[in-house]
DNA sequence: CTGAAAGCGCTTACAG
DNA sequence: CTGAAAGCGCTTACAG
């Protein structure tokens, strides 16, 4: 049993059965652990295999199982800036995760409407789940996948109770943020929010409308400004609540946040003094910004890890939860320090 | 010959075969288009797959071919808020690429010292090859690709000749950028650049120098400060510059700029009447910025489509450009304007 | 032009 | 406890 470290010839089952005189059949049970084999022979296929760098063919082992051990990860192909670190983020938990349970990763990247680079991948047989990034209000690769029954949870949230969610709780957190802001005396917050076609956006103004309600404060719907996803609707937005007297202003992200704070800037309106301003999302965008904003901090990496893990469990059979909600930090800065 | 929808059995090459009274490699040839077949059962093939939606198994045809139809991207798991436009939009263009070729790409995040997760890939046989979305001076997985000879290419720049290359032309962009701040009586240009381990950080300076050097103007080291990657630097080496009475900043990229742009407001120091301010790379961070910066313009979702198509094409046995440069926008925008 | 057969590198009943 | 054989769904010399 010598070591031989023939150039980059890859070995196979095959030769490391012939060089131990037993059955290919004995190695791979070896491997997989499966079947009753003494420990005699697996010590010594183990340490052939250990000695020679044997690695097994990840395809063949697949196609015999009629598995991949590969998931695909879809990402929107359009998406801003802003929810760039999430995606980032949720990526490098999903592949850490899916490496350590010796799955891979694809990427799809999807264009709003259409689905196809995704059906191509399925139907191609390359993976065994799929985890959606994001949810549209109506959504067409959830409508696909559905549609192919193949397992797939959803790194959001969705009305639909049948789909496999795990998500951060952005209701609570924004609840709490904007419970904040209220619990100071001030009773007019407005709000300035993104496409009511992501569902985020509407988990995210659910919370925002709880707060008022567990408070007991009248919920005003001219404060509420939804569908801010351009500078133009967001000034529009800001000069309307400035008019309307708000002691403050939440922002449905950073984007959005820095923004407004701009605008605010321009008008030489005081944050916090004249109004204050939070953001419901934390990135590193608002580090620097003067002064520095209140917001919600979510840890991405683990809820991609998260997302990743029921996914693989369910792959496996395994009983998982239908839905998981991730904790938040609720971060007070300088932007809503009323003195 | 009747179409049948039957559930969601997969339908295999067998299959068609029977129902067509062929055999398997009749099939198998009227779908590769490879070897002789008469062009009726080719056509009569065809239209039953067609019809009855059969998608050949990519794995097993794969296995057959000792192919895999996948390629790898790696992207660092560290990077910050400002590289994240280029590698989506990368990313992007990379994904397209690959879907037009019947290709599909997998995810590998790397942690600048790790290159755990792109060895497990490989020695799993599951990519054909490799895309490597930056590169450090001295980098691992460059390292790690040529051990094990494998296909890759890189989108970016390397001193080493012997590595296949796409990338934007930072050099002559950046040179560019310099020489348009040059051109209107200012001789004194600062620089403050990124991490020195970062290749392209490097290819931006040397763009600097070339504007310095064709302009015949002395290039004055005390101007020059690298390895700003915290506020804190950036802080000092703006201070510095403007203790030597600069005419003008360029900034490595948007959040440097973003940061630097502050930091002048801060000391109330106009920009550009007192102090010019550019940015090498153009994001959407600094789209609502005041003044509007001047600054490079790159298709990066073109970069990366070429990129893929290099790696691919190269896998196949075709020739290939060792190096391959793409050009860039110089967009002049208000914050260079002096009157 | 077409097909039977071997093979890609594994797994897994089945038999012993 | 171990192995021969069939099979996963394809491709590709080889023969006709």
């Amino acid at each position: 049993m010598e070591t031989v470290h023939s150039g980059n010839k890859k070995i196979t089952i095959l030769d490391v059965a012939e060089a131990l005189n037993v059955s290919k059949t004995t190695v791979s049970r070896a491997i997989s652990g499966k079947g009753r084999i003494s420990e005699d022979t697996r010590q010594k296929v183990l340490a052939y295999i250990e000695a020679n760098d044997y690695k097994p063919n990840v395809i063949a082992k697949g196609l015999a199982q009629k598995k991949t051990y590969n998931i695909a990860l879809v990402i929107p192909g359009d998406c801003n800036l802003v929810d760039m670190p999430f995606f980032q983020n949720s990526m490098q938990g999903i592949c850490e995760e899916a490496s350590a349970n010796d799955y891979d990763v694809m990427l799809v990247t999807t264009t709003g409407s259409s689905s196809a680079n995704l059906e191509r991948m399925i139907v191609n047989n390359k993976v065994d789940g799929v985890i959606l990034s994001r949810a549209l209000v109506k959504d067409q690769n959830i409508l696909l996948l559905k549609a192919q029954s193949i397992p797939f949870v959803l790194m959001g949230t969705s009305q639909d109770a049948k789909i496999l969610q795990v998500d951060n709780d952005h209701r609570a957190g924004c609840s709490e943020l904007v419970r904040h802001m209220l619990s100071r005396g001030s009773t007019r917050i407005g709000l300035i929010g993104g496409s009511r076609n992501v569902v985020v956006n509407q988990t995210r103004r659910q919370g925002y409308e709880d707060a008022f309600r567990n408070a007991g404060i009248r919920l005003e719907n001219t404060l509420i400004f939804e569908d801010c996803d351009r500078t133009d609707k967001i000034r529009t937005a800001v000069e309307r609540l400035v008019r309307e007297n708000v002691q403050g202003i939440v922002c449905m992200d950073d984007v959005v946040c820095s923004i407004v704070l701009q605008i605010l800037a321009e008008r030489e309106i005081l944050v916090p003094q004249q109004i204050q301003v939070a953001s419901f999302y934390d990135s590193t965008l608002l580090k620097n910004s003067r002064p520095a904003v209140t917001s919600l901090l979510f840890d991405d990496k683990a809820l991609g890890a998260l997302t990743c893990r029921v996914l693989l469990r369910y792959i496996q059979g395994e009983k998982v939860e239908a839905k998981t909600l991730l904790g938040y930090k609720l971060v007070i800065r300088e932007s809503t320090l009323v003195c």
